[in-house]
DNA sequence: GATGAATGAGGCTTCATTCAT
DNA sequence: GATGAATGAAGCCTCATTCAT
C-alpha cells in the first residue's frame, strides 16, 4: 500500500519532469538558455511557474535534464537498431544510420547541446560528456568487430568514431547550408559512410557489395 | 583639413573598436555572451563602461564585431598560405593546414561562433554565414583546381569542403577528448586530409608522394 | 447527540490547535516569524500543510496563538505559586520567583514575544498587551498587599512592577551575556529582588529576615 | 590629484550609505526587516532601486549598517556628556541621563535592534553585541570610579550596568504603557537611578545631596 | 477529516544603457 | 572625448494559500 503511494508519487515526479523537460528542450532550442524564461518553459509545459521548482532544482537543472534527455535519446536508438543483426559490417552501417537519423530528427536539440553545454554546472558538464563517450563506445564496438572480422583495416578506432559522430552532428550544425545542396541520404552516403569506406579490406568490400544488393 | 580630422576620427573609431573587440572575444570566449557583462569587457579593454557606447551600437553589436573578427581571421590566413604556390595539390594541402592551424590556435573563439551565433540579430547571422561560405569558397577553389588538374576525382565539391571544414572545427569542438588521444598533426593527417585522400587519382597519388618527399 | 458531536469537534479543534501552536512556538522561536514556513510548522507538528488552514485562520493567526500561549503560560504560574501562602511579603517573593523561573525556562519564547509582536495584526497586538498587563496586575496586587501590611513603603506600584517584570525579561533578552557573569539565582537576588528590597520598611526588613531564616 | 578623486569618491560612498542607512532605519522601524522592501528603502532615500547595490552588499547589509548606526549613536553621546566633568558621581549620573535621553529620542530604533538583531548574519550579530558591550564599558568605568572614590559600595559592576542599561531600554520597550504612567524624568529618577542609589555610601549620599542642590 | 499538489503574487538582485560632468 | 554614477526593467525563486481527491 505504502509502496503503491511511493510508486504513484515517483510516477508523478517522472511524468512532471518529462513534461518540463520536453518544454525546456523546445524553449531552450528556440531562444537559448539565457534568453529563455522559466515562465516560458512552464507556460509551454502548461503548468504554473512555481510548479517547476517542486520537480527540478532550478533553471540550470532544467538545462541539465534537457541535455541529458537529448544525449540519452541519441544513444538509445543504436542498440535497438543493431539488435538481431549478426554481421559486423551490417551492424556498423545500421548503427551509424540509426544514429544519424536520430540526429537529423532532433537537429535543434543537437544544436542545443553544442550551444549550451557551457551553461551547465561543471559537474553536469562532465556528466554529459561521459554519456556522449558512452554513445561513442557503442559505435566503437561495431568498428572493432569489423576489424576483428577482417572487414576493416585496423586504425585509430576512437578517432574514427569521432569522425563519424562529428559528420553526423555536422548535418545539424551546418544544416542551414547542407540541406540545400544534398539530401540526408546522400549526405550519409557521401559524408558519413565516406569516413570508414576507404578502410574496407578486400573482404570488407565484397561483403559490402552483398549487403547493398540484398538491401535493395 | 576637415578631411584630416575625419580621417583621424575614423582612425580612432577603428582603433577603439579593435580594442573593444579584442576584449570582447576574450571575455565572451571565457564566459559566453549572456554571462559576460559589458563592464567585464570594458574593464578588460581598460576603458570606462560608457565609452563602449560611443563606438558600438550595443552589446549585440559587440558580439557581432567579435564573431566577424574571428571569421575574418580564419579566412585571412588561407590566401597568404597558398600565395606563390603553383601546384594545385600543394595549394589544397597548405590551405587546409593553414586553416586548421588557425582554428587550433583560436579554439575558444571558434567555440564562441558555434555557441553564440544564435545570440546575434537575424541580419548579423546571415552576414556571418556569408563570410563563412566565402572562406569555404577559397578551399573549394583549390579543390576544383585539383580536379581540373586531374589530381582529384570529381565529386560534390562544396560537400567535400564542408567535410574538411567540419573536421577542422571538430578539433575545437571536441578538443576536450581529442587532445588526449591524438596530436594536432596526427589529427590533420588522419582526420582532415583523410577526407579527400581517397579521392586522389593515380596522378594525384603520385604527385602527393613527391610532395611528401620534398617536404621532408 | 448533536451537542456531543459539537463537543467532540470542539475537543478536536482545541487539540489540533494546541498541536499546531506547540510546533509554531518551536519553529518561530528558532527562526522567527518571517523565516518560518507554514510547512516547517506543519512538519514539526506532524501534519500536512493544508491541515493548518482548517484550524487556524492563516500564518498570522498562528503567531497570535503562539504568543498568546506564551503570555498565558507566564501568567498561569503566579497564582499557583502563591496559593496557600498567607504572608504578603512571602507571596510577593514567591510570585516574582515563579514568574522569573518561567521566563528562564522559556527564554526563546519570551524573545519571540519581543521580536514578533509587531508582526501581529493590530487587534492582536492589543490583545497580547492586555494579557501582559493582567499578569502585571497579579504582581501589583502582591505589592499593594505588602504596602498595606506595612512591609513596603508606598511607591508607584505599576512602575515598580514594570521594573520587576523587565528585570525578569532581561534574563532572556540579555542572556547571551548574563549567563556568563551570574547564575539565575544570583540574578534573581541581585537584579530582580534588588528592585523592591530598598523599599522595605523596618517591619518589612524584619519579616524578610525571618523568611530567609525559615527558608533555609 | 588622484588622492582627491579617491577622497571624493569615498565621500560619496559615505554620503550615499548614510542616506540609505537613514532610510533603512526609518523603514525597518516602521515595518520590520522582512516586511520592508528594498524598494521601500530606496524610495524613502529618494534613489533608484538599483543604486543601493552600488553602496551596500545586500538587504542584510543594509540592516547591519542600520543597527550599527543606532548602536554607535547610543554610544557616542556618553563621552561628550561626561567630558570636562571631574566628579565620579556626577559623571555616572550624566552618563546615564545622556544615554537614556538618546534611547528616548530613538525609541523606534532601539526597538529595531531588539526585534531584528536575529535577522542579521551571524558575524554581524557578534559585531553588534561587541559594540553594545563597549557602550556598557563606558558606564562601567563611571561605576568603578565611584566605587574607588568611595561613593558606591562595591558590587557586581557589569551586572549593575546591565540593570541600568535594561532600565533605559525598557523606556523604549514598554513605552506603550510607561509613557501614560510616568514622565521620562520621573522614569529616570525612579527606575534608572533607583538601580544604583541604594548602593551609595554615606559619603556618596552626601555628595549626591550637594549635586542635587547645585543642580537646581 | 486529511492530504499535498498546484498556484501565482511579489521581492531581491543584476546589468545594459544613459547622461551630466 | 571619456567617465562612471544612476536608472529601472526584468527574471529567478519562494511560499502562503487553495482545493480536488
Amino acid at each position: 500500500m505504502h509502496e503503491n503511494i511511493t510508486n504513484l508519487s515517483r510516477q508523478r515526479v517522472l511524468a512532471r519532469r518529462a513534461q518540463l523537460v520536453e518544454a525546456a528542450i523546445k524553449v531552450f532550442s528556440r531562444v537559448g538558455f539565457h534568453e529563455a524564461t522559466v515562465k516560458d518553459i512552464t507556460d509551454t509545459a502548461g503548468v504554473s511557474a512555481g510548479l517547476a521548482y517542486q520537480y527540478v532544482e532550478d533553471k540550470h537543472d532544467l538545462l541539465f535534464l534537457a541535455l541529458r534527455h537529448i544525449v540519452e535519446t541519441n544513444r538509445r536508438e543504436i542498440p535497438s537498431a543493431i539488435a538481431g543483426c549478426a554481421d559486423a559490417l551490417q551492424r556498423l552501417t545500421k548503427a551509424i544510420e540509426a544514429y544519424t537519423h536520430v540526429i537529423a530528427a532532433n537537429r535543434e536539440a543537437v544544436l542545443l547541446t553544442y550551444r549550451e553545454t557551457k551553461s551547465l554546472r561543471p559537474d553536469d558538464v562532465e556528466s554529459i560528456k561521459k554519456m556522449e563517450l558512452d554513445t561513442n563506445a557503442l559505435i566503437a564496438a561495431c568498428v572493432e568487430d569489423c576489424v576483428k572480422t577482417g572487414y576493416l583495416a585496423p586504425s585509430h578506432t576512437e578517432l574514427l568514431v569521432f569522425r563519424i559522430i562529428i559528420a553526423a552532428h555536422a548535418w545539424a550544425l551546418k544544416n542551414w547550408r547542407l540541406r540545400s545542396i544534398v539530401t540526408l541520404e546522400q549526405y550519409i552516403e557521401q559524408s558519413i559512410h565516406a569516413c570508414w569506406r576507404p578502410l574496407l579490406t578486400a573482404k570488407g568490400r565484397r561483403r559490402c557489395r552483398q549487403l547493398t544488393q540484398s538491401g535493395r
